[in-house]
DNA sequence: CTAGGGTTAG
């Protein structure tokens, strides 16, 4: 009996550490503990399992893990929904699936937090529909669904093209027995802002206001960021104003909304102010706020500054994320260093991102404006992906060197891809073709292009 | 233990 009761002393203690990030100290003292004679149970190792997973990495929970079955402890369902956890937020989903997989084989029957994790993981992948079967599966079994499940479902949903969805599940919160949280709110009006349902946005926003939940932060940087996108620039500002009267602590989330809105609109003064109040106000800078640093050194052509900040990266310990590179390609475009700024598109390749097709938009764009159309279109052919930008910036481009026949086979094939381009390219190629005596190729091409719509 | 806001190209 007092054996267990100093077990739940240490397990508070270790839940303590962990809390404040302080592992090394946490593991020592199951040490000391087994050296008095304090055992661990299961809950002192999913405690250590859940914050390795959290705070450092997936081996490291493995080797907690590993420790425990050698101590004859037998995982449970918290176990494993620690070890979900931190699959997840390290974006390992496969392992996330498998990890789940491997629950239903030992037996242990998943709860509601597991599937919870379980649709995140699905609609992380881009499945909505595997998400939804899980959610399904959830009501059709009883389990009592929480106010996280529908939370993750309409958020899945809004980031999977699917808003109008979760406008829909919204209403029926009640009929559920669930009453919306403030971040029910927060992600509805995130959604369809993003969704261009700038009015169903609105709307929601009253009900927050009529609902008694009280708009946090996030709220405030949300709609800030919905009037930038939306061009109006001014709105974004007032409520920037607005969350400062009210007192609201200000992140590297605001600061950067606003930074990178003064960016887009060429108020690099006073993005500047705004970078320098983030520093000042001892906001420790993570990877996007260099980002948006290193963003504006290159607009104020400050490119040694520039440079110097990305040395810093990695002496903080951070990471360069496809951001990074973008935006350093995209800077030694816009300096006219092509040369530099193919060699590190090359070198970004190499390091296997998701996703290189800003950087290689934005290449192809300055190589066009520099009058080296040719090589940008056998960069064009190297590029596995494509979207309406490449093919804008090329079509326009080729319009204005007098090359129609060839910007006109390019718009075709955009929109046989089923892609949009900007009205004015395709507006360019048309009236090029007419004004360079190729009427009928004009009319054949818009006949094209409408069966190609359908 | 799970969920929400920020950074790149015409």
């Amino acid at each position: 009996m007092g054996s267990r009761l100093s077990t739940r002393l240490m397990n508070i203690c270790i839940s303590c550490l962990c809390k404040v990030q302080k592992l090394e100290k946490a593991e020592a003292i199951i040490v000391d503990g087994i050296r008095l004679g304090v055992i661990p149970d299961v809950v002192t190792y999913n405690t250590l399992i859940a914050a390795c997973g959290r705070l450092v990495c997936m081996d490291a929970a493995y080797a907690v893990l590993h420790r425990m079955k050698e101590a004859g402890i037998s995982p449970n369902v918290f176990t494993y929904n620690s070890l979900l956890a931190g699959a997840t937020r390290h974006c390992q989903i496969s392992l996330s699936l498998d990890l789940f997989e491997e629950m239903l084989q030992m037996g242990i029957s998943p709860n509601v937090w597991s599937y919870n994790m379980l649709m995140h993981c699905f609609f992380r992948l881009g499945k909505p529909d595997e998400a939804y079967r899980v959610f399904r599966d959830i009501i059709l079994n009883n389990i009592s669904p929480c106010p996280t499940t529908f939370n993750i479902m309409m958020n899945g949903l809004c980031k999977n093209g699917y808003a109008d969805n979760a406008l829909m599940l919204f209403r029926t919160l009640e009929r559920h027995g669930c009453k919306p949280e403030l971040v029910t709110y927060n992600i509805l009006i995130n959604g369809l802002c993003k969704a261009g349902r700038l009015k169903a946005a609105r709307r929601i926003l009253r009900q927050l206001g009529e609902s008694g939940c009280v708009p946090n932060a996030i709220t405030y940087t949300t709609v800030m960021k919905c009037c930038f996108r939306s061009g109006n620039f001014e709105e974004g500002i007032n409520i920037f104003t607005e969350m400062k009267r009210k007192g609201f602590a200000f992140d590297a989330f605001s600061y950067c909304t606003v930074t990178g809105a003064l960016v887009k609109t060429g108020r690099l003064e006073k993005a500047n102010e705004c970078m320098e109040q983030m520093v000042e106000n001892g906001i420790v800078l993570d990877i996007v706020s260099y980002n948006n640093l290193i963003n504006l050194y290159f607009r104020e052509g400050k490119l040694e500054a520039a440079y110097k900040l990305l040395d810093e990266i990695e002496g903080e310990g951070l990471e360069c994320d496809k951001y990074t590179h973008t935006i350093l390609i995209d800077g030694l475009c816009k300096a006219g260093n092509i040369e530099g700024a193919l060699q590190h598109l090359q070198y970004m390749n190499s390091m296997g991102f998701d996703s290189n097709l800003v950087a290689y938009n934005s290449l192809i764009d300055r190589m066009c404006k520099s009058g080296l159309i040719d090589q940008a279109l056998r960069i064009f052919d190297l590029m596995d992906l494509k979207d309406s930008f490449t093919y804008s910036s090329l079509v326009h481009n080729l319009c204005k060197a007098g090359r129609f026949r060839c910007a006109s086979k390019l718009l075709l094939s955009c929109i046989r891809n089923g892609m949009k381009i900007l009205k004015s390219s395709q507006r360019a190629v048309i009236q090029g073709l007419r004004n360079s005596g190729f009427r009928r190729d004009a009319g054949k091409l818009l006949t094209k292009i409408r069966v190609a719509k359908i």
